[in-house]
DNA sequence: AGCTTCTAGGCAATCGATTTCCTAACTCAC
DNA sequence: GTGAGTTAGGAAATCGATTGCCTAGAAGCT
């Protein structure tokens, strides 16, 4: 390449980084002649030489699912403009996988490493005293020091309650996931919270099952086996809302009229699925990943972050509430 | 490292590597002075000196979607037992991006490249005369000497009509997507093709629409309006599937009793959200991705496969085909 | 014309591991 | 005891790009 040019390589080098004092006709030249051969620079060659590789490592903790695949695009989106590569490991709830990911990803010298999975639920740091740079999106570090991005479900769930008292509901029940999980308990100690600074009681004590339409199901026909006042349900995941609405209809109950619903999650195919279309809480999950991707590009350059960062939540008001 | 074990830099790396003639008990040192520093060999340095990376791109043309994320795990699986990691590339559908893209996985010295997307049609190929190994997987390229990994969706549609024949159904209808998109059309064709070897007419003329539950409902309505005495219905996806239950459902008809109902792609989230339970076509998406990153390593290898490979897929009984 | 100053671009060291060649030392046999 | 054969491990070249240093030649000044 640097032959076709007639130069030296160090001085092609210098042509096609823009360093060095350099005619512009000769730096022309040599653009063209690596244009003309297709040359690339080899990426191992560089990075041995400048110590950056731009590339991150991205570890999924548990298997890629729903979840990991919008931070990752975000992620991708804030790092692709800078030029970097996404190493995408998926650690499947493995810890040795993931420990063996982490070797690799270090013996690779990446610049920084973004940690995901499925629970927002803190989690043990994936190394301590790592050489690089760690980013957590979605879920977070155990260790306060570290960086990690988490919505903030509390935001999420208090604007789901309001919107529903918004559009005039008072009698408002809560129907989630598993009470082990994370998500579950914390979306219902927000609704209790915003139900009580309102002045409200729930209309009936949270109903904790599965993040499924089945449970969503049966819930219904729980509440209105109870007999419960109910005339708004919000809840933890946008299948249980579907399965809720269905439940509610095939009792004979209209929703919304009868019943408003909010979902959680904003999963298109289940708001759009659902009939009528379901109001939701979005995460923004893009959003995080982006969001993680661009603090760990501060990190690397280095303007380090630490803490736990929350991101607010969005309601996504659609025909399941409508007034 | 080499100094704490008292060898030269050459000799630990060959302990490290098994390569060379070295006393054991050497190795041993070397072994046990890189495990307490943590030594781990940089990937760049090696990969220059052996021209291998050990690392693969997978390019999705289209965004990361239901599709990609099965055929991506299938991949990593396949790659991650040899050792190698996936550069993740998500061009979205943009020609640009995606020239992009290879551009970066060949300056990154990419042993080969997998290339996805969310259309079964054959696409043109990414590159000519490229320096490693492409396999496209799920899409197929357009030319005939490229490795491609699709499934079989003629064996598919085949399988679904026979199942309904194997219940008992004779009077089988066809549901699928927009006329202009691949997979709707040929599995359209297989399904007239089975029906026809067994000496039968549809019993209705294939509908297409969407693939959505909307589009589904819609349909439901559209077979019942029209009078067409139906009591199966092959559905293109799962999403029409469900929504074509709901709307058979909804007119008062019973699934699988009145209708027997087939969908396809086997997407948990809609065959198990649909009640009954829904019976669908699984294209076996891990697998493909899992066989193409093995016709890569092979080719790698220097093994190379040339032509469209396809994949049987697989039959998931469930209530909704119930006899 | 002669000296200084500036500039374009070449030379060579460098990054970290691999690998080829080579030598010192050790073993063994006669 | 000496030569042949074997073995362990070191020295140095190598991969390809970057970059600090240096010099040849041009330009400017007196």
């Amino acid at each position: 390449m640097a032959a076709l040019a007639g130069v030296s390589t160090g001085t092609a080098s210098k042509a096609l980084n823009g360093r060095g004092a350099l005619r512009p006709e000769t730096r022309q030249r040599v653009q063209q002649a690596a244009e003309q051969l297709g040359f690339v620079a080899n990426a191992a060659a560089r990075s041995l030489q400048t110590g950056r590789t731009y590339t991150v490592g991205m570890i999924t903790t548990d298997s890629i699912g729903r979840f990991s695949i919008p931070l990752l695009i975000g992620a991708e989106d804030a790092l692709g403009a800078g030029q970097m590569s996404v190493f995408l490991c998926d650690a499947r709830d493995d810890p040795i996988r993931e420990q063996y990911y982490l070797r690799t990803l270090l013996s690779r010298k990446v610049d920084g490493i973004i940690v995901t999975g499925r629970r927002t639920q803190a989690r043990a740091p994936i190394g301590v005293g790592l050489p690089v740079p760690v980013v957590y999106a979605f879920i977070s570090s155990a260790d306060p020091r570290d960086c990690s991005v988490v919505p903030d479900e509390i935001d999420g769930a208090r604007r789901a309650v309001q919107h529903l008292l918004a559009v005039g509901r008072r009698r408002i029940a809560h129907v989630t996931g598993p009470e082990h999980h994370h998500s579950a308990t914390v979306r219902a100690r927000a609704t209790a919270e915003t139900l009580a600074a309102e002045g409200l009681q729930p209309a009936a004590p949270t109903l904790y099952g599965e993040w499924s339409e089945a449970w969503g199901r049966q819930a219904a026909g729980i509440l209105l086996s109870t007999g419960a006042d109910v005339d708004a349900v919000f809840c933890g995941s946008d299948q249980i809302a579907r399965g809720l609405v269905e439940g509610m209809q095939a009792a004979g109950r209209s929703v919304p009229a009868d019943v408003a619903v909010v979902g959680f999650d904003n999963w298109d195919v289940m708001v759009d699925g659902c009939r009528p279309a379901l109001t939701s809480i979005d995460m923004d999950l893009e959003g995080i990943g982006r969001s993680a991707a661009e603090l760990l590009l501060a990190t690397i350059n280095g303007n380090p972050v630490h803490g736990r960062q929350t991101r607010p939540c969005r309601l996504v008001p659609r025909a399941s509430t409508a007034v």
